[in-house]
RNA sequence: UGACCCAUGGUGUAAUGGUAACACUACUGAUUUUGGUUCAGUCAUUUAAGGUUCGAAUCCUUAUGGGUCAACCA
């Protein structure tokens, strides 16, 4: 009940005060959305954004959401691309009404050059790519037309046809809108249409040499699927006059064109071009490198598709611009791994306990897979005389408020009992090789009635059966908030020790881990099982560490 | 030296002319067989200056600051 109201409180973001407005106003009954990559790169958080966005309204609303394909530029686009924007909006938990290309439009969207040109609404323009730069003005000073504007509407439309013909090379020729090259608008001083492009493309193959503009694609294939909010980032605040324009001029349905601020996460990077330097280059392994902003990347990282979609739901929508705390993606992912996750022990850098007391074979000790689910259930853990403890777990000398093992001190082994420390054995240059302690038989885990009271729980692992992993520790990509920001290249800010790899020792039942589990280690952080894996080498990736007030503590 | 968009705590979003709210972060403290989790608490006169109004984060003006626009990219 409580939630419901809170539901309700929740106030509007401006998309939804605009779909709101036009919900009651009658303008429609339902509203469409479209998400429109381009198929050329991987998708990454900020695309997520986006959507959530797009997907998360018409939940909300009645209506559907398209996915389309911004396909008009065959040289930098391909299938691989298309085949992983797929996964990666299934995986974040959405699925698409229609599957669209704007290539599917081609046919129709050349019937719209056609119609323009019959209206004297665009011509052929012969001049160079330099003439035309020369002629476009700048901001402050209009722009000149270019001699070819006047040409009759017989001679545009036998000249377009040959350009489709495939009779002119690359460059020679371009349609373009006839406008007015004075606009204030530098987008509205006779836009290109369309261009020359001998290229292969990868759906309609070798069918046309003419590829339409971004301006005289999109906002028609959103015309085409009858997109009532067509939604973008704030770059394309500029291009809705013209996007307009053309709607207006070929008398199609009226989509409309709304603009919002892209979602910036710091220390972290997420223009398409940069995260294609970074695996070109190989800074990272691949698209799907864990330390990549990237759905996949994520994804191999151990991202859960709720936490991406919490995330997004916080930081909200808005137009200002805006760098986000990576932080709260974190806490957004600590939050959910927190409930699902399996609590297992791993040793990362053991000392030798020996339980001097503890005159049993070994047995076998029962402890929950996770405490904050109820239906968890249990698993059993091997425990003997020798064991393994984190060698940060032990200070010879321990400062005031230290509740781990100290000479003299005693902590609880998690599920197991209550041990202290006798003596420390050194080897001849004074590390510490082993840890003589004697255990409280009776402060049994569940069976505890030593009446002992201790600060400290320690993760361990049986010395005799430990398994040992091979686990990737990764830190941000970037040593600065904002890289792109900075002076000089972006790759000059590339955090080296963006990677570790060190060795683990687990307790057996890890062996059984799959790609989905979600584990927690015990005090240390949240990981799951790598596609690196093999038989014989298990490689897990640190999705996140656990929040350590203890080394804050110590930074102070 | 033009046009357009934007300006609320460290961060992100609310407040739709009427008590500046929520979340994250940070800091206190309590609980805890994870120094995790959980719980309680603390942290802002809304970029500036004028104006309208009984009353302004909100409306108006100016200034300042940030962003965008001159690819045959999207």
């Amino acid at each position: 009940m409580p939630d419901e109201i809170k539901k309700e409180e929740r106030s509007l973001n401006f998309l939804e005060e605009i779909i709101e407005e036009d919900l009651k106003s009658g303008k429609y009954k339902s509203i469409v959305t479209r998400f429109p990559p381009e198929p050329n790169g991987y998708l990454h958080i900020g695309h997520a954004s986006a959507i959530c966005l797009n997907f998360g309204l018409t939940q909300k609303y009645p209506g559907y959401t398209n996915l389309r394909f911004d396909d008009t530029n065959p040289v930098t686009e391909e299938t691989e691309y298309v085949d992983s924007i797929k996964e990666d909006v299934h995986w974040l938990g959405f699925e698409w009404k229609n599957e669209h290309f704007a290539s599917d439009y081609f046919d129709q969207l050349y019937a719209f050059a056609l119609m323009l040109i019959e209206k004297g609404l665009a011509y052929v323009d012969d001049s160079t790519a330099e003439e035309m730069a020369s002629l476009k003005g700048s901001p402050t000073e209009p722009g000149k037309d270019s001699k070819y504007r006047t040409r009759s509407i017989e001679e545009n439309r036998e000249l377009f046809v040959r350009m489709k013909e495939g009779e002119f090379p690359d460059g020679s020729r371009i349609l373009r809108a006839k406008i007015d090259m004075a606009h204030i608008n530098m987008l509205m001083r006779d836009p290109i249409l369309y261009r020359i492009k001998h290229a292969h493309h990868h759906r309609t193959g070798d069918k046309w040499c003419i590829y339409p503009m971004y301006d005289f694609a999109h906002g028609q294939s959103d015309s085409i699927e009858k997109v009532t909010h067509s939604i973008c980032t704030l770059e394309f605040v500029p291009h809705r006059e013209l996007y307009d324009w053309l709607i207006e001029h070929l008398e199609i349905f009226p989509s409309h064109q709304y603009e919002f601020a892209r979602r910036n996460i710091n220390y972290t990077v997420t223009s398409k071009r940069k995260l294609l330097q970074l695996v070109t280059e190989k800074h990272v392994t691949g698209w799907d490198d864990p330390r990549m902003p990237t759905i996949s990347g994520l994804r191999r990282r151990g991202y859960t598709p709720d936490s991406i979609r919490d995330f997004c739901d916080r930081i909200g929508v808005a137009k200002r611009e805006n760098l986000v705390d990576v932080g709260l993606l974190e806490f957004c992912l600590r939050e959910h791994l927190n409930k699902i996750a399996l609590r297992r022990m791993v040793v990362f850098d053991p000392v030798k306990v020996i339980i001097t007391n503890y005159t049993g074979v070994g047995e076998t000790l029962q402890s929950e897979n996770n405490p904050e689910d109820e239906n968890g259930g249990i698993r059993d853990l091997t425990f003997s005389k020798e064991i393994y403890i984190e060698r940060n777990d032990f200070m010879e000398v321990a400062p005031k408020k230290y509740f781990r093992l100290a000479p003299g001190q005693m902590v609880r082994l998690k599920s197991a009992y209550i041990i202290k420390c006798d003596e420390v054995v050194k080897d001849a240059e004074g590390n510490i090789t082993e840890l003589h302690c004697s255990y409280i038989p009776e402060s049994k885990s569940g069976a505890d009635t030593s009446d002992i009271k201790v600060k400290g729980t320690l993760h361990w692992v049986n010395a005799a059966d430990a398994i040992e992993l091979e686990v990737r520790e990764y830190d941000r990509l970037f040593k600065v908030e904002d890289p792109s920001d900075e002076d000089g290249d972006f790759k000059e800010y590339i955090n080296p020790d963006s990677l570790k790899i060190v060795k683990g020792f687990a307790e057996p039942s890890l062996k059984a881990a799959i790609l989905a589990d979600r584990f927690q280690f015990i005090r240390k952080g949240y990981y799951c099982l790598d596609k690196d894996s093999t038989g014989d080498k298990l490689v897990f990736n640190r999705t996140v560490t656990l929040k350590d007030s203890w080394v804050k503590d110590q930074k102070k």
